[in-house]
DNA sequence: TTTCAGCAGACTGTCAACAGTATACGATCT
DNA sequence: AGATCGTATACTGTTGACAGTCTGCTGAAA
């Protein structure tokens, strides 16, 4: 067996490289991007760079015509707004995942959360790297949902925004333990096969990490 | 007050043209799509057409790497998918609807609604174009969910779709009437700022449109 | 000192052309 | 006759260049 060979397009390229670039701090928020300089940067022409551009259009950089593109600005209302979809979202797959994912798809997911549970153990306090664990778990629950295009939206419209804003915002103390529980809360009713108890748990897991976010960011103001 | 001088860009006007074009059926599905030949017969460069076709990518159109861009097929499942998608947006945006829109906002889907009984009742046999009264309710209520991202997603990912499938699937007898009454069991929902009885109602809603549809692309077979 | 007109620079939107690849058709061999 | 190979054509991916527009600075006038 032999791997197929697919030379990625120089767009899609350029996409993965403006995308890691965002996200990891490298371009701050409403800073401004040059087509030209990207252009050069990246050793290409124009043309990829633009067409990556405009697939990050609403996503990770905003277009404002005959000015150009700069990196999203991202205020409090607009990630609420975010975990508002988020919780539509991923409570929809939990309950077509505990409605038609196979056995194998959820017991693989139950796997995935022993791990997150030795993991969270062994590091000291519990500090564990949110956002590693987390977004697996998700990520597994809405592909086992069966619905390709409920994940992709997850994906492209909810996870590539909440790690551009992973970076500032640290975990809350005691959350992962929560999360945790929660997920096993999820799973179980995955498990169960009960189709609204598994939205219910998916919700209000979203909604609690929405407000363990909300309380940190404004525990200074207070 | 004048009006601002806003020249479309080509892309912008070439994306109008073929989403028009795909919407309207002059495009049937499956059919392969030639830049070149988009491009002549709207008068303009490929750039502009490539931009275009990019960004209909994954929704009114699939894109083969060197092989190119034909118009997208829509299977049964992948209509189920959708509206699983559609009845978590929209029953999101209901609830945000009830629990923060304004009374105006409410009070002019009211009136919205108003003109949908009274153009169901003046068309003879109660049948009347679905899919225009019907989607500017649910824009309305979306709009009055106060979350941009939502609406927009909902605008971009679900009628866009939806749009291409009107076409060839005509309204089941009855059915004008039967959402007519969940509509105004949504706004009564709204008006009493319940959300989780807007959520309910339109999720039923949204199930009620989804098994009707079916039923009436099934019915030939049983 | 403040304001406005003019200019320079840079940038986006657009275009035409080039290189590499996939598809279709015809020729050749079994 | 059927299958395989080679060739021709058309198409996408990419490039570099051009025109129009916006931004920021300079300088002059009030």
């Amino acid at each position: 067996m032999v791997e197929p060979i697919r030379s990625n397009s120089l767009a899609a390229e350029a996409f993965e490289r403006v995308t890691a670039a965002i996200t990891s701090g490298e371009f701050e928020p409403g800073q401004k991007l040059s087509e030209v300089e990207l252009a050069r940067q990246l050793g290409i022409s124009r043309g990829p760079v633009r067409e990556a551009l405009n697939q990050l259009e609403g996503r990770l950089v905003t277009r404002t015509p005959r000015v150009g593109v700069s990196v999203i600005q991202f205020g409090h209302d607009e990630l609420q707004q975010l975990f508002h979809i988020r919780e539509a979202i991923e409570g929809m797959a939990a309950r077509l995942a505990a409605e038609s994912a196979s056995d194998e798809a959820l017991h693989a997911i139950e796997g995935l959360l022993e791990q997150h549970a030795d993991k969270i153990e062994h590091s000291g306090k519990g500090i564990y790297r949110q956002g590693t664990g987390d977004e697996d778990f998700h990520i597994a629950v809405a592909r086992a949902s069966k619905s390709d295009r409920l994940e992709k939206l997850l994906l492209s419209e909810v996870y590539f925004h909440l790690r551009i804003h992973r970076l500032k915002s640290s975990t809350k103390p005691g959350r992962a333990e929560l999360a945790l529980n929660e997920h096993q809360e999820i799973v179980a009713a995955l498990l169960s096969r009960d189709g609204n108890r598994a939205e219910a748990a998916m919700r209000n897991h979203v909604r609690n990490a929405w407000t363990s976010m909300q309380s940190l960011s404004n525990g200074p103001t207070n």
